[in-house]
DNA sequence: CTTCCTTGGAGAGTGTCACTATCCAATCAT
DNA sequence: ATGATTGGATAGTGACACTCTCCAAGGAAG
């Protein structure tokens, strides 16, 4: 398959797909000659990863890149290469350090993570960027001066291990390996915009019985 | 209070406020004279806000401008303003009408609403954008070669109702007006970091307990 | 009063980042 | 042979959230 198929199967326009391997974030074609290149079905499939990764789950380029790379790396052992993958992956803003909030919003995590019995949580010697993502939330709500305690916490923390149950039965469904380590990602990522948005109607359903 | 104190007590720098300020996202202070503006708390609380919508809420300008356009307008009853503002929030990248994958998503997502009984979820008349992040999300799992069924939903949905439920009994904790629409958006988008840090670090819990 | 500093406001400029337009020489198709 | 196409390199575009610079009108210190 040349460029020009890549880009009409795909939908993705020819100079942005040039860009992608500029990137990096796709792999050169197998060169035919000085000035052609043939791609396979899985430069399709790993284009409209990269797509995904980037529209759906907002991500920088760079970022995408790191997580395609872990994907890739045959070196690592597909259980790290998984964590590996998903530790890579988003980040939002960083906790402000200086902010007695972001204090209070760590305690309170911390005594969460204990409640609940998670001790892998917090990643291994650093801290994981989820935990990060999770800081930097708290702070902001105790900084806008929404109380957000354990208590308040504890339904969304149920939810989310529901949810991370539902993760990994998907992805058990796939073989160990580079095709688990994608889905792994792929359900991660594309699954965040659906489940915000269920979280929406949901939302609107339980407002009408309540108020309605 | 003046500008200067307003930037050091909210962390925002002068120049930004005086941007969000032309940007209507803040209302103009209190004029004491032809040079002089007086802001009070109301001031010092939006401002967070309205950094919490945008930079952990990913939201773009226009886009907050008309959520808080909602939150603080008087002439709508205080149910259906927050319906308003929640509705105006956010809204990834729309669903691609052209794609047969599109198509095949709305059908999986109108099952999905169908099999729960949720009949307010699509908005009345035209579609809500939560729905339409819903199919979006979707379609492009399918155009990835995920499967995405119905049954593959199920338990994302109802993890959401749980959260629905969290979310409304954290919200009628507030007075109903403007305290309390504000605090349905503030929750609705400063909850959504929270949620899917906690759902990573429960996939690692979940991760660690099958393959560890 | 006068001199200096600060204030709020307005317009233009900056940095970032994903993408796109333009060229170019080599090569393929006819 | 010859015109179109290919992959690759370089530079440019557009969107967007800021941020800089300037200005005239007040306020404050001497």
């Amino acid at each position: 398959m040349r460029l020009a198929e890549l880009s009409e199967r795909s939908g993705v326009p020819i100079p942005t797909i040039k860009y992608y391997l500029r990137e990096r974030l796709l792999p050169p074609g197998h060169r035919i000659s000085a000035t052609q290149a043939e791609y396979g079905e899985g430069h399709l499939r790993r284009l409209r990863l990269v797509r995904a990764l980037i529209q759906v789950g907002r991500m920088p380029v760079a970022t995408a890149r790191e997580v395609l790379a872990a994907v890739t790396d045959d070196s690592l052992d597909p259980h790290v290469r998984l964590g590996a993958a998903v530790w890579a992956i988003p980040h939002g803003p960083e906790p402000d350090g200086d902010d007695p909030a972001t204090d209070t919003a760590r305690r309170t995590a911390d005594a969460l993570l204990e409640q609940l019995g998670w001790r892998f949580a917090q990643g291994t010697g650093e801290q994981s960027p989820a935990y990060r993502m999770v800081v930097s939330g708290i702070a902001t709500m105790v900084r806008l001066g929404y109380p957000c305690d354990v208590g308040q916490l504890l339904p969304y923390a149920r939810s989310a291990a529901e949810l991370a149950v539902a993760d990994l039965d998907l992805v058990e469904r796939y073989e160990r390996g580079e095709e688990q380590v994608e889905a792994a990602v792929a359900l991660t990522v594309l699954y965040e915009p659906v489940l915000l948005g269920l979280r929406r109607l949901a939302q609107a359903e339980e407002s009408n019985r309540r108020f309605g």
